[in-house]
DNA sequence: TCAATAGATTAGACAAATTCTAAAGAAGCG
DNA sequence: CGCTTCTTTAGAATTTGTCTAATCTATTGA
């Protein structure tokens, strides 16, 4: 159904980034990618974490949140102001919101069509194309 | 170039949106919406209004755009965690933002195409779709 | 095995953006 | 003018995230 993991385990993973395989960068790689693809925010992270008993701290969490980006484990989805989503879904893909519930759903990326793009402005080069798409509960 | 304003002044403006004119309503609403369309900070255009020698505290500004977007005379951009961009311009139209300066730029809606689009999620309707294309400086 | 060292974690202070509160001020209306 | 409602405001509070400096731990190689 989803792609085979391209690690067999946490371990693997971190070795891979360059990343010391501590305790807490280990348990967090394990909350954030032992399961289907999610997005949660550092708050929701951290209270899992401490939950499952990991020792961890807020600081550790968002350190080790932006040095899973900077390996291209997890990608940071915005779509409201103050407070940002952790992906693990680092596929080329565009978002649902929901905005009552703050649930993000995936598009896959050849699921939606963005074309006739013009081109950037001068002197700049495309990095990435963000669509999020705004849904609100339907009046039935 | 760009369409006819819809209100002649300030005035009229906020007497067809309910509010009452207020020196601070009619002052920012002349720093908004006297020149073309443009995205601004709270704290830019409390900054101007201060410059302006126009008296008004950044709660007002605060409150003053949001009353603007419930009045559909603005609408909030996010691209960036942790700070909003308020949009003059409220036709339908996408984005360009460049990381390194904080600019956006407007891309019409009608030169940008999201078609393919999957149903949205049981139970929900879409309010918008929003098209971020995140651009940084070239190489040359 | 065991220091030495570089890198990691942490509590708590700090920062930035925004919202809230409650008191004072201004607009609309008769 | 006087009453009522809406508006503004200073400053406190809240929220999300970052920084600092002290403590801890993984790694390495003698
Ligand atoms: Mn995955
Ligand atoms: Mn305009
Ligand atoms: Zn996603
Ligand atoms: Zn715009």
């Amino acid at each position: 159904m989803s792609g085979p993991r391209p690690f067999a385990n946490a371990l693997e993973m971190l070795r891979s980034a360059g990343l010391r395989p501590t305790r807490q960068r280990l348990a967090l790689a394990r909350l954030l990618f032992d399961k289907a693809d999610r997005h949660v925010t550092a708050e929701q992270l951290h209270g899992e974490a401490v939950s499952a008993a990991v020792p961890v701290s807020l600081a550790t969490v968002y350190n080790t949140l932006h040095q899973f980006i900077g390996a291209g484990l997890l990608r940071e989805v915005v779509v409201n102001p103050g407070r940002s989503y952790f992906d693990t879904n680092v596929s080329d893909h565009h978002h649902f919101f929901l905005e009552e519930s703050g649930r993000l759903v995936d598009i896959p990326g050849d699921r939606i069509d963005v074309s006739n793009v013009p081109l950037p402005p001068a002197g700049t080069a495309i990095r990435r194309v963000d669509v999020i798409i705004r849904v609100e509960r339907d009046e039935d």
